[in-house]
DNA sequence: CGCGTTTGACCCGCGC
DNA sequence: GCGCGGGTCAAACGCG
């Protein structure tokens, strides 16, 4: 948070290598914890809830008024005595009912943390098995599809390619991965089936290159795959459109932050940094190196607009269990991602409405699909605040806003943003200068705030798909607008990949 | 001395 | 075919 060394960041000529290395060592505080554990959930109404608390009522001037107003009587011609003892005599009950006041109320605030945590859980274990029903029921729906005709079939690559979930089961590199990813979430105790299943979803949008059998396996260099661009991505049109269109997919993630990167929960070795064209601040590339030959990378880079906002950039499946934090906003992000990407790669242009999310209040979190990126990428966004302007999110970032999250999964299939409006005051709960709420939290938050948000989602993208880029169905008014770019011929390029990390 | 970061060079894809 | 930009490599460097 200290102004110099973000300067420092800010200005990439002059202090590239206090960037990542330097600085960290130096100012731990640097680095935004979204993991911490002392955080209160983000999804919590805490703000709320103290305002409230019987603790914060019991204003202690109000105490002496009353007090005041007995020993008013005083003046009437209690004596000296008089007017400390009675005082006095009834201040000991006071203090007593202001004790157990107190204790009530942290027992309240603990229970209802244990609940906001309980139903952030529930939650995505909800989403992630609507979610796998309607891959299965897609997955049969497509197979039928490809049976008819080419041209179905390929709508039906191009779908897969989005979602890269059991509906892509007919492809065996695919479902391959899906299941490696599976056993690889699997492996980490922590992970509920519900959890199990949005890493699975995860890890299925994060393959780049499914049909690539050294990415799947588990050999320790296997991350070098990637090194060969050519493997990396389709070499023929067919293969781009007809197989796998989108082998890379990412997950972006904004939040305002002044350290040089987030702590997401894995641990991660710079590898490289290059000035970005069109952004004064340098991108760094991170490999996760929790496990060796994990396929996993990251960009961190500063929002150009506003160098307050940290891109993070995910790409890839880890290959190795996850920490319980790193897991659960993975999996978050995953359904996100998951949401996003199903039917998300036929439209081009699509605004949701308000609507869509009656019941979430809170527009500070937006997700974006970006089709003019390379890779189709969903994006985050928690620095909005709660009533941002969708339509700005590309043109300028947004002003003051919490925390930004991207999910780049399919960036280049769309490039209109899709907010997601939390249901919990989110925003100021992700604010600089505060405590910083883990990602885990965050997502949760924000995905799991409404327990209908991700079919309503999935609704609305599939609404949205047959309009017309401009039909805007958000014409609503509310903050909240879900918009989705048309998918342009690009459509097929990208794939799902998300951010899990 | 080991490990992580820095940074210039290199490779590749894409657009013109 | 060429240039540009993104992404990666790997030697050099710095720190503990």
């Amino acid at each position: 948070m200290d102004r110099p060394q973000e300067m420092a960041l800010l200005h990439p000529t002059h202090s590239l290598r206090h960037n990542s290395g330097n600085l960290d060592r130096r100012n731990s505080i640097q680095e935004m914890d979204f993991f911490s554990e002392n955080r209160r959930p983000i999804a919590s109404p805490a703000p709320n809830l103290q305002k409230k608390d019987p603790l914060e009522r019991i204003d202690p001037h109000h105490v002496n008024t009353g007090l005041h107003l007995v020993s008013g009587n005083s003046g009437t011609g209690l004596s000296l005595i008089e007017e400390k003892e009675k005082p006095k005599d009834k201040m000991i009950p006071l203090q007593v009912e202001i004790d157990r006041l107190s204790e009530e109320n942290q027992k309240l605030r603990s229970m209802l943390d244990q609940i906001t945590m309980n139903y952030g859980v529930l939650q995505n274990q909800l989403i992630s098995a609507i979610q796998q029903q309607e891959q299965e029921a897609s997955k049969h729906r497509l197979g039928q599809m490809d049976e008819k005709n080419d041209m179905m079939s390929r709508e039906l690559s191009a779908k897969q390619f989005m979602d890269p979930g059991p509906s892509g089961g007919a492809h065996e590199a695919s479902h391959d991965e899906t299941q490696d990813l599976s056993t690889s979430m699997n492996n980490n105790s922590t992970i509920g089936v519900g959890q199990k299943e949005s890493a699975h979803n995860m890890v299925s949008i994060a393959r780049k290159r499914p049909f690539v059998a050294d990415e799947s396996d588990q050999s320790p260099h296997s991350w070098e795959a990637n090194k060969n661009p050519k493997l990396a991505q389709p070499r023929t049109t067919d293969e781009a459109t007809t197989e796998y269109p989108c082998r890379k997919a990412r997950v972006s993630v904004r939040a305002r932050s002044d350290a040089p990167m987030i702590t997401d929960g894995c641990q991660w070795r710079k590898y490289g940094q290059k000035m970005a064209k069109g952004n004064p601040c340098p991108r760094a590339y991170y490999r996760c190196t929790m496990a060796i030959g994990c396929p996993v990378r990251k960009q961190v880079q500063r929002c150009a607009e506003d160098k307050t906002i940290l891109i993070t950039t995910y790409e890839g499946n880890h290959n190795h269990p996850l920490p319980p934090a790193a897991t659960a906003m993975a999996n978050t992000t995953s359904a996100a991602a998951k949401m996003l990407l199903s039917g998300s790669t036929t439209s081009k242009e699509t605004h949701m409405s308000p609507s869509f999310f009656p019941s979430l209040p809170y527009t500070s979190t937006m997700a974006t699909l970006s089709a003019s990126a390379p890779f189709p990428t969903i994006t985050l966004d928690l620095t909005h605040n709660p009533n941002p302007n969708p339509m700005q999110f590309h043109h300028s970032p947004p002003p003051s806003t919490p925390f930004p999250f991207p999910l780049s999964g399919c960036a280049p299939l769309l490039g209109q943003p899709i907010f997601l409006p939390p249901k919990q005051p989110i925003v100021p709960m992700v604010q600089l200068g505060q405590r910083h709420p883990s990602l885990t939290e965050v997502f949760t938050a924000a995905i799991a705030a409404d327990p209908n948000l991700s079919a309503a989602l999935a609704a609305a993208i599939t609404t949205i798909m047959g309009k017309p880029p401009n039909s805007s169905s958000g014409s609503g008014s509310s903050p909240s607008r879900l918009t989705v770019a048309p998918t342009s011929p690009q459509l097929p390029q990208s794939c799902t990949t998300f951010s899990t990390n």
